[in-house]
DNA sequence: TGTTACAACAAGCTCCAGCC
DNA sequence: GGCTGGAGCTTGTTGTAACA
């Protein structure tokens, strides 16, 4: 999928960016960039989008974002219902090696923070100890100004570069291509993202790609890496998991609520993700509480 | 209520041609 | 050369029925 590609207007005096986001809900589309990201959500839930990576996120969740690299933050359906008061807010820098200074990076000093970008290309989770340390200092990095920012930026990549609790995001780097590309990509997202509880086809997506059928499954595998019916899949099974577990409607009844037709077909398709059945995961997290 | 086997069909893949 | 669409084949998904 094509993200679109989007920068964050430098403020005079710096030469990177850091901005305290207050929305009602994320409104920024699939989307790429030159530019790393580190984002902290501090409040608001949703699912992300990262490369070919699916996954719910929650206020805390902290990622460093490659250049490049496609990503798109998508809050859940209550934060776009007319009259909500649920707020989306979150953290981020922007910054390029530039922002470091010129021949920064061909330092022997900066050799750890030379391998942390290349790992970055495949977007990372920070978590542990190193995650409320930079939960700190990005906090702070909002009241600093001048060469304290600065420090505080490194500071808080050195952090990143010596942890060891950083886990890639996607298997293999993955970058946006075209602006075309991203937006067409980011309709069908958020149109799957509206319709996967119900019954949806390649074709409608195609149509709203405005593809043929055939070069809108290529596309979608190329783009994600993912087969669009896998997709829509993994989306249906992450609800599924979730109301087993919040819920206590029955196994058949989450099965309906996800968009599945078939409980035959769910518990297969339950049992493949997640290797077990759906009364044995329910079971197994109550056990585990 | 949940699981499994099987048939039908939708989706995916590959190759090729046409267009820009 | 790269992108798109058509055709045909393969593979994966789904629904039905039977059974535990």
């Amino acid at each position: 999928m094509k993200p679109a590609l989007e920068h964050l207007p430098k403020e005079p005096g710096h030469s990177f960016v850091v901005r305290n986001f207050d929305y009602s809900y994320y409104p920024t589309p699939w989307h790429y960039h030159p530019e790393y990201e580190i984002v902290l959500v501090t409040e608001s839930t949703g699912k992300r989008f990262i490369g070919d990576h699916l996954s719910d996120f929650g206020p805390g969740n902290l990622a460093f974002l490659g250049p490049n690299l496609p990503h798109h933050y998508r809050n859940d359906d209550r934060y776009y219902e007319a009259g909500s008061v649920l707020r989306a807010k979150s953290i981020v820098v922007h910054f390029t090696e530039a922002s470091l200074g010129k021949d920064f990076l061909e330092l022997p000093e900066a050799a750890r923070l030379r391998k942390l970008f290349e790992r970055s290309l495949c977007g990372l989770d920070i978590n542990g100890k190193t995650h409320r340390k930079v939960c700190d200092r990005l906090h702070e990095m909002s009241g600093l100004a001048g060469l304290k920012r600065w420090l505080c930026l490194v500071d808080i990549l050195l952090e990143i570069a010596e942890s060891g609790s950083v886990t890639a995001i996607t298997k293999s780097p993955l970058v946006g291509y075209n602006e075309k590309e991203s937006r067409r990509l980011g309709d069908v997202f958020d149109w799957i993202m509206a319709n996967f509880e119900h019954d949806i086809r390649l074709s409608e997506a195609a149509a709203i790609a405005e593809m043929n059928e055939n070069a809108f499954s290529r596309f979608f595998s190329l783009r994600t890496r993912k087969t669009f019916s896998g997709f829509v899949q993994e989306l249906r099974l992450q609800k599924a998991a979730r109301l087993l577990i919040e819920n206590e409607l029955s196994v058949t009844e989450v099965c309906y609520e996800c968009g599945y037709n078939n409980i035959s077909n769910f518990n297969r398709q339950f049992l493949h993700h997640y290797h077990m059945n759906p009364m044995k995961y329910r079971r197994t997290f109550l056990k585990g509480k």
